[in-house]
DNA sequence: TTGAAAGCGCTAACAA
DNA sequence: TTGTTAGCGCTTTCAA
């Protein structure tokens, strides 16, 4: 059996109270006595209970981060920026990974809730609204990353999606392009509609109407991806440019291009957001030149913990919308980060 | 104030200690009771305080992977199966990341100690022997995951190094290849002195004699791998293919080879075990051919849970040495995984 | 099938 | 500066 505060206690000659207040460096404790606990402590190698120390104290130092996947490098590269943040403020941080799977967050977040952590940072699915719901019920605090839900009152920190596609639109029109598509997702989240909406203000900034014929919306997969393209590639005259949305429908935008031998940037110069580098597994796509906006995803772990603890400490007022940019690059092949 | 199994009892005009019977799914509660103790339970959204459960019954569900950092591939594939590994058995995993920096890690094991958390796994630094022996102290059950340290009596799960090398150098002996070098890290853990056994083992199963002026070893860097490759190309006859021990060494490798002007397979072949994605940094590198050994990093995380839900269970016995073999593929360009 | 009492290991609140 | 008492929310043990 570990030894507890008691016997710590009574071989230092002390009462427990004064155990405790030599574990939590409190004031009030002559250096004799502490040094008497101290080696208690040392000859019992006594470690303190945090359960009984939690329970009692109603403190938690154990944050929550909820990803949908915790082996795709998006996702791991804001766990990286979220533990971070919550280790160099005396936090640790439990993992959860929810392969969008709403019956295994529904499980993670009740998980979540019986261990009364302190708050949670969460990458919500579209049907994650109940379950958000369900934490302001417990009020429990929460932030929401990357993704923003509608109808939910919270803190979001996310890249600023409106503002990169107007950046990668900019990119293909600042290249004379004239003739710019645009292929995306559904527009179910706020993501997808951001990222449209951006591509729209660029060309209307630019004194284009957006024409309806290049604009093609379907799922966030690669098959989608070769789809949209294959059928924009049967448009006369061809589009000069294509914006994409996301890094799946990028891929299959390449084997598009690939397939119909249809050469970019030269043919046709693609400007894509991407995010993940695992999805690559041909060598051929890694060669064409792109211009990709890259997503701050360990930023947006790092200040939506630091954003979730200002919750936990009471600095209450209005839910904020953090936006952060993202970065635009020209790659000659793919770099992988 | 969040309701307690006190308010529920009340509620339901039952004891506590029947509604805890009916959230622990106990018997010997009449339906018509447990129905009340639910209806209760649903009417004041009580949610369990799994610490307080946890202080009372010392049972803790809650393991812990200790890796050196989770936004590697390697790493996070091997987090992806230990987590699932662990979900599947009703167990949380908490993920911590320790940067293979020894103060991190002694902070880590303290805090999981304190957690009482009901097992550790965890991939071993040189350093962790000191570690680890406190954790036998503490009778705090663990297993290492594909780092060995010597001294230690605990259970291992990891890639079979050994056999790996051994493959590798084969595949360039099945080409016909005769001299053929060898590029490593240090020694000090049982990763370097398999592989560099493996490679011997094969020549000498192909009746060569290790020549150790092929023999070359270094730091886990690209810059070693660099330098190490380039002093091989000054040899006369130059070797004919490589068995390189390590990622970054093969990075490294590559790009001597790309400055001297030498060309793989042609000039010279090389074969490599290869653990992450994330350094690919550039494009020309990525279209070398090699052999390469892909370990089973999702395997390991999941049975290495495994193998710990059985220390703790009680299933005692000899600590055990459990090998999963490598992968040997032959790749156009880098596949990422 | 249900309940009362005790206590897990710790800290808050108060007293000395 | 130190100690006493009570109790955090739950489960164990025993009794009914």
């Amino acid at each position: 059996m570990a030894p507890t505060i008691k016997d710590v206690a009574k071989r230092a000659g002390v009462s427990v109270i004064t155990v405790s207040r030599v574990i939590n460096a409190a004031e009030y404790v002559r250096a004799e006595t502490q040094a008497r606990v101290l080696a208690a402590i040392e000859e019992l190698q006594y470690v303190p209970n945090q359960m009984a120390s939690s329970l009692r104290s109603r403190q938690n130092d154990t944050l929550a981060l909820v990803v949908p996947d915790i082996a795709t490098t998006f996702w791991t590269a804001m766990a990286r920026g979220a533990e971070d943040e919550a280790w160099a403020k005396g936090f640790s941080l439990f993992l959860c990974n929810t392969d969008d799977d709403p019956a295994k967050e529904e499980r993670y977040i009740e998980n979540l809730l019986r261990r009364r952590v302190a708050g949670i940072a969460i990458v919500a699915t579209l049907n994650s609204a109940t379950l958000l719901t369900r934490l302001q019920t417990h009020s429990l605090p929460f932030v929401m990353l990357h993704r923003k839900i509608g109808g939910i009152e919270a803190d979001v920190v996310r890249s600023d999606s409106r503002a990169g596609a107007v950046a990668l639109t900019q990119r293909l029109l600042d290249k004379g392009l004239r003739r710019i598509a645009y292929v995306g997702g559904p527009l179910a989240g706020s993501l997808g509609q951001d990222r449209l909406a951006g591509y729209r203000e660029a060309l209307t900034g630019a004194g284009i109407t957006p024409d309806p014929a290049l604009i093609k919306l379907g799922l966030h997969t690669q098959q989608s991806g070769y789809e949209l393209v294959t059928e924009l590639l049967t448009l006369h005259p061809r589009p000069e440019g294509i914006c994409i949305g996301n890094s799946r429908l990028a891929l299959g935008a390449l084997h598009a291009l690939l397939a119909a031998g249809v050469r970019a940037p030269d043919d046709i110069a693609v400007a894509t957001f991407f995010e993940i580098s695992s999805l690559i597994d041909d060598s051929r796509l890694m060669r064409t030149p792109l211009i990709v906006a890259t997503q701050p995803a360990q930023n947006i772990g790092r200040l939506g913990i630091r954003r979730l603890l200002e919750r936990i400490a009471g600095g209450h007022g209005t839910a904020e919308d953090i936006l952060l940019p993202v970065e635009i690059a020209d790659r000659v092949g793919w770099a992988m980060t």
